[in-house]
DNA sequence: TTGAAAGCGCTAACAT
DNA sequence: ATGTTAGCGCTTTCAA
């Protein structure tokens, strides 16, 4: 790969870099239509391309912001990076996605890169355990948003899925078909920080408006590891619940795979509504009623503030919690 | 945030800017312990970090490598993604995706900005119509790697499922079953190129191996939309085949949807076999027997294979497929 | 053992 | 309308 510069074009062109540049930049004023066109030639016969590491060098931006997901194999991860990158792409930016896997020393590590990295702002799923380094960015005012999850304390624009009224509609949706002793599983370290604890307080909360009683035996918080096990313990009550709401796709599919493995019937033996569209939703047998998020609003939207405080220098003081509204999407589970 | 640049960190542990660098880049063999630990209180004082940018426009090297996928909603893709990511990682380089969206004209634009970029390399799902570019960047001996499909007439390494196999373990499968007449459906568009060809190939093969007739009724490859439509002709023919291989995993659902939509007993009624692990072959109704692909081991090697091109600045001649070996994976459907 | 100076490829005053 | 020049932040000879 010869890589040719702007100073081969400008010797081929007989003119000088900075003509060559004003080309570039498209900063045609005052440039003369022959100039114009020797640099057009030249660029075409030796195939230049800028090389944007110098450009951003001396302009101190690079269009690139970098996306810090928990796990990009989450579907939910994986939507709305697609979301970002498409608004992205039409503003030229590029993205630079990384792992954090929900460990804060990786997140940390991750950050750290692509500030040196230069990126002009950041989006993350945050593990909440750099509280330091957020505030320092805050500070920095260092265009920066969180997705998913929320840090307590820290002023950092954040989308959410407006979690508590996601338990709100699933628990409705149990009550109206007559379900009175509801559970709800939920997996301890994916993605949820804020969103578990909103999960289980909507839940509480629908609960005790619909009248019915708080039961802390339906409700668990569990590795995924031990959920076949609690789920087992759970229906071995005397009073065991008739549905459960499934607090991610992770625990969904955990219950799902307890329920195939003990030839149990939804929605007879257990109802279940999950929050998180799944894929197979409207395929299983019996369709799965869940509670879905608008994920390529958020993404979209999250993107779009990262972009407009890349584009103003300002951060947006006053609104820091962007809530999205769920959807029940009703099938046969429940 | 204000930046902090090298000559800052001189300037304050009162040494000269090419002995940070020193620091910087751990060459202590010749350097003072005092001088060292006041370079290293000064960094610290400070909170210097390294601007990158310039560092890779001096190097000539970004420690980044291109990704270009046909689309990041497919789990395949996501999966082969991750694997990069985690094996990238392990050498500090960072990953760019970028979403060709199976268009031509996006490909080429993004392998453009990639290069421009000044990445090391490029991972690429390639769309198979950009060909000039390809033969350039390989005649350039840019490190580049294909995933998923190759290219006919360019000798770039490629990693590929054995696509032949892949349909072979299905057809034999369904022929230990006692299915006699046997369908095979995919999708004309998505990720296919070389796979779908080969798959529908090694399927044909497989049945004459197994001295079955070839029944061209019972092929269908055509856009998502009219999967259901097909379907539904291939299933009114007077012997409507027994069978199905789902040639990847978005045929696999819309046969799943038919399926389910015309309340149709998997395997009674129709026998399924997809390819593609999908995340609900095990929890569905009846299990899905499916044929796996090594995606991790495909990713990983992928990235391997860019990592040492760009560290040894030498392509392999030899070998420039490398092909991966199915699994099939038992459960019910067939 | 450390420093001075040149230069990576580009942009942007400022001259002309 | 176009060229000269300085400099972005870093690395790397080469000198001291």
């Amino acid at each position: 790969m010869t890589k040719v510069t702007i100073t081969d074009v400008a010797k081929h062109a007989n003119v000088s870099k900075s003509t060559v540049s004003q080309y570039l930049n498209k900063r045609f004023d005052y440039m003369g239509q022959k100039t114009k066109e020797r640099v057009e030639l030249a660029i075409k016969e030796l195939g230049y391309q800028p090389n944007i590491v110098a450009r951003s060098l001396k302009q101190k931006s690079t269009s690139t912001i970098g996306v810090i997901v928990a796990n990009i194999l989450h579907t939910f991860s994986t939507q709305v990076i697609r979301a970002i990158e498409d608004y992205c792409h039409e503003s030229d930016f590029h993205i630079i996605v990384c792992n954090a896997d929900d460990n804060p020393e990786k997140e940390k590590k991750y950050i750290e890169m692509l500030l040196a990295k230069q990126v002009d702002g950041i989006i993350i799923f945050p593990t909440g355990s750099n509280k330091d380094l957020y505030q320092k960015m805050l500070d920095d005012n260092y265009p920066l948003v969180f997705v998913d999850r929320t840090v307590s304390d820290i002023k950092i624009p954040s989308i959410m899925l407006d979690n508590e009224k996601a338990s709100d509609l699933a628990v409705a949706h149990f009550v109206e078909k007559g379900y009175e002793r509801i559970g709800i599983m939920t997996t301890s370290i994916s993605r949820s920080i804020a969103s578990r604890v909103e999960r289980i307080n909507g839940f509480k909360k629908s609960l005790a408006e619909h009248h019915l009683p708080i039961v802390d035996d339906y409700m668990k918080s569990i590795e995924v590891e031990h959920l076949q096990q609690a789920l087992h313990d759970m229906l071995a009550l005397k009073e065991p619940p008739q549905a459960i709401l499934a607090g991610n796709d992770l625990s969904l599919m955990e219950i799902l795979k307890y329920v195939k493995a003990n030839a149990l019937s939804i929605p007879n033996d257990l109802a279940v509504i999950g929050i998180d569209e799944v894929s197979f939703a409207s395929l299983y047998n019996p369709g799965l009623t869940v509670i879905s998020q608008p994920v390529f609003e958020m993404g979209k939207q999250a993107a779009a503030l990262v972009l407009q405080q890349i584009q103003t220098k300002a951060k947006s003081e006053q609104q820091h919690i962007y809530r999205f509204e769920p959807m029940l999407v009703k099938r046969e589970s429940c």
